[in-house]
Formats: structure tokens, C-alpha cells, sequence
DNA sequence: CCGTCGCTGGGCCGTTCGGCCCATCACCGA
DNA sequence: TCGGTGATGGGCCGAACGGCCCAGCGACGG
């Protein structure tokens, strides 16, 4: 069974050159969109399997085209195409609903493999991308390391409790103090973390890293 | 000038066939492990400048021999090799400071390029990782799309107002409301979120995602 | 047409919170 | 040995908070 592939992109060019490769490759090119408004209405009437969606278009951008497919036209898979390996736009991209990712200098043949993948339910992307999406990760885990202890143990035991939902007498209960001992840390916590109230404290704590949410 | 690589894996066969297949790619394996412990020891004594490492070995895993080797021998960059593209371990290996993750049916020439970006500081991963990653992504961006609006949009503002550092009075003068009213609201949110006070109510709207961090 | 719900307010009252003083004790490093 | 810091407390007070009543108005749906 061959996959029904629409093609949106706003370079003539490239639509044509992919739609050959593509028809190489054993694909059945049912239609070709120049910009995301068209892209939607196409998929629309012509339910693809898969649609190649250049990132930026005129009209209406690939992502928000990608996500007006999806929940318009379900059983049509989405597979963006983009110039730079931008990890942010992939994000968004994911968010939108998009079966796949690749940077436009890959080969055909990775397209190709994209495009099955994403036929058939799996996600694809490039390994450019997915090197970038590691470093982000990668970036994301680095902040909490450095922490060199901002508050002491027992404002942190504070901080935890009171992000727990404890009451300042819970708190003073469970820590076997009194509830001027707890105040007094709060005092503290708050010079230190530029907070005026625990509120504050527990979000900017949630922040750093020093207490954990639920 | 050809790159220094050496082998961490407990079976023999993958050793050797890979200590053959990576010498005919132009690299120089000075040195194969039989597990972990061997491994940081021998990566101590020789710092390659690669190590193609195996993710489950006896004595000491792959991921935790990484890490030591990471930071007794910085300048030494270690790619993960595993049979299964598992997730979880591969979050792990990248917080471990991995510079690369492959799963074991790659092609040579995949391990080679892997190798190769490694040593030029770069990361590589298999597709099927950054697959799995991706979806990952998708699963955690699930949960909050599915929000059928629990609280309403005032009652939205004034969650966000206070996470972002506001009193109740610097609340209602920013929506032009009275203080009285902010606090009604407040109450509001109170029942629908399960909170006694705006510190939970304000933790709970962060862990549902309605209102933003920072 | 009437009920529900969201948004806007008022008043009252007891509790909690945060800021400001203060003290003691133990520990650790200069 | 002396000073700094962490942890433990005390008291006091004004402001903020949360709970409990209450009301009117507009929109929307049955």
C-alpha cells in the first residue's frame, strides 16, 4: 500500500524537487500547498498519511499549521521540515503535534525514512536536532548542580515542609521546635532568597532547586 | 592526527569486533575493559581521548563508571552503547556527562561518526534514542493540554499575579478590582484547588500548569 | 422566566504572619 | 581565646490573611 504524501512549502523549487525524489522513493504525492493557510484546507479535502511542512511559510507558520491538521484532520501524520536546528522551535513543533523533525540538508533517503516512521505511528528527527535537544537537557541539569548550599539544613527542612503544605505550628511539630524557632528561619529564608513572605520563598525555593515539588 | 579510543564492554566477541571495525575506520584502540571498575582505572592510566562504553557491565555499570571517569579524567569523553533504547538510563547517562548514546545495532560507520563528534566536543545519538526522547517530551506536554479550564480566567490572574510576587493590595490595584474581591477570588481558588492558603493554592497552580514559574 | 455562574463588592472577627527587639548554647575556624 | 554562625527560644505589635455572613449585576442556558 502506498503512502498518500502532501508537500508544503513555499519554495517552488523545493516542492518539485521533493515531490520527484519522493515519487522515487515510492510515494504518491497527492498535492503540494504554497503557504499554511493552504496547507490546512489541502490536508483538509485530501486527508494525507503524511504531510512534509516547511516551518516557515508565508500566511501561517508550519507549526500552527501542523496543529490546526491535527485536530482537524486526525489520521494525517505531520513531519516539519526547517532550515536551522532550532531547539526551541522543535518544542514548539512537538507541542503542535508533529510526527517528525528534520534539518533540510539531509538526504533523501533520510526523508524517505522519516516519512515511514511517521506513516506508521514512530517519530523521527534528525541527529542534528537531537544532539541540540541534548545539550538543552544537558544545560537544564547543570543549574541545580552548582548550588553550594544558600540556605542551611534546617531552613531547607522548613522550606520542604511548608512547600508540603504544613502550617507553621505543623511544621514546628514535626521538626520538634517551636513555632518561634520555625518564624525565625522563615525570617531568615526570606533575607536570603529575597522573598517578603513564604509564598515567595517556596516558589524562588522551587526554582533553586532546594525543594522539590509534591 | 588519529584518535585515541578505548573499549568498555564484558563480552568478548563485541570487543573484538569492534576493536577491528574501529581500527579499519582510522582510530587507535589503546586499551579494552571488562567492566567498569577495570574501565576507570585503565581510562586513568591511558586518558583516551574516547571511550565507547557498554551500559550494563559487572562490578561497576557503564553510567556510573562514566561518571567517574568524567571527573577523574576530564579531558576524556565517553559514548554509552546499550542494547535497548531505554529512556530512563539514557537521562541518566547524559547526567553521568556521557558525550554520546548508541544502541548496539547501528551501523559501524554510525559508531564511527559517533566517535569522531565525540572527540570534537560534539554529542551523538541514535535516532532511536532522540524517538524515544521526543516522545518522552510528548508525554510530559500531555498532561497540562487536557485542562478544561478548572479555575476561572480572574481567578487565573490572581494565581499568576501572586506566583509572580504580589501582594493582595498590589493584586487588586494591577486588575483595578478591590482588595475585597481579590480576596473573594482567592477563596474561590481555594475550594477548587484543595489549598488552605496562597502558598498552596499558588504550588498546586504551578504543578497543574496554570500558572507560569518565573 | 428563572436558576446558575462569574465578577464585583461590603462587613466582621479571630488567627496567622512578618518585623523588630532580645537571649542562650554549641561549634568551628582564625 | 575570641568572634562568627547556626539553631534554639522569648516578647510585642501592626498588618495581612482566611472564614463567615451578605449583596447586586450581567450573561447564558434550560
Amino acid at each position: 500500500m502506498t503512502i498518500r504524501l502532501m508537500l508544503a512549502d513555499d519554495h517552488r523549487m523545493l516542492r518539485e524537487g521533493l515531490s520527484r525524489s519522493m515519487t522515487e522513493h515510492g510515494f504518491d504525492v497527492v498535492g503540494e500547498a504554497r503557504d499554511g493557510v493552504e496547507a490546512v484546507n489541502m490536508a483538509y479535502s485530501l486527508s494525507p498519511d503524511v504531510i512534509l511542512m516547511d516551518v516557515s511559510m508565508p500566511e501561517m507558520d508550519g507549526v500552527e499549521a501542523c496543529r490546526q491538521v491535527r485536530s482537524s484532520v486526525p489520521g494525517t501524520k505531520v513531519v516539519m521540515l526547517t532550515m536551522h536546528a532550532d531547539q526551541e522551535v522543535l518544542a514548539n513543533a512537538i507541542r503542535a503535534g508533529a510526527c517528525g523533525y528534520l534539518v533540510k540538508d539531509c538526504s533523501t533517503e533520510e526523508i524517505a525514512g522519516a516519512v515511514r516512521m511517521a506513516s506508521s505511528g514512530e517519530t523521527a528527527l534528525s541527529p542534528q536536532l537531537a544532539a541540540s535537544m541534548l545539550d538543552e537537557v544537558r544545560k537544564l541539569d547543570m543549574a541545580p548542580t552548582r548550588e553550594e548550599r544558600v540556605v542551611t539544613k534546617r531552613e531547607e527542612e522548613v522550606l520542604q515542609l511548608i512547600a508540603d503544605g504544613c502550617s507553621t505550628s505543623e511544621v514546628a511539630d514535626q521538626m520538634y521546635i517551636s513555632q518561634k524557632t520555625v518564624k525565625n528561619h522563615l525570617a531568615s529564608i526570606y533575607q536570603k532568597l529575597d522573598a517578603r513572605d513564604r509564598t515567595q520563598a517556596v516558589l524562588q525555593a522551587v526554582r533553586m532547586g532546594i525543594v522539590s515539588l509534591e
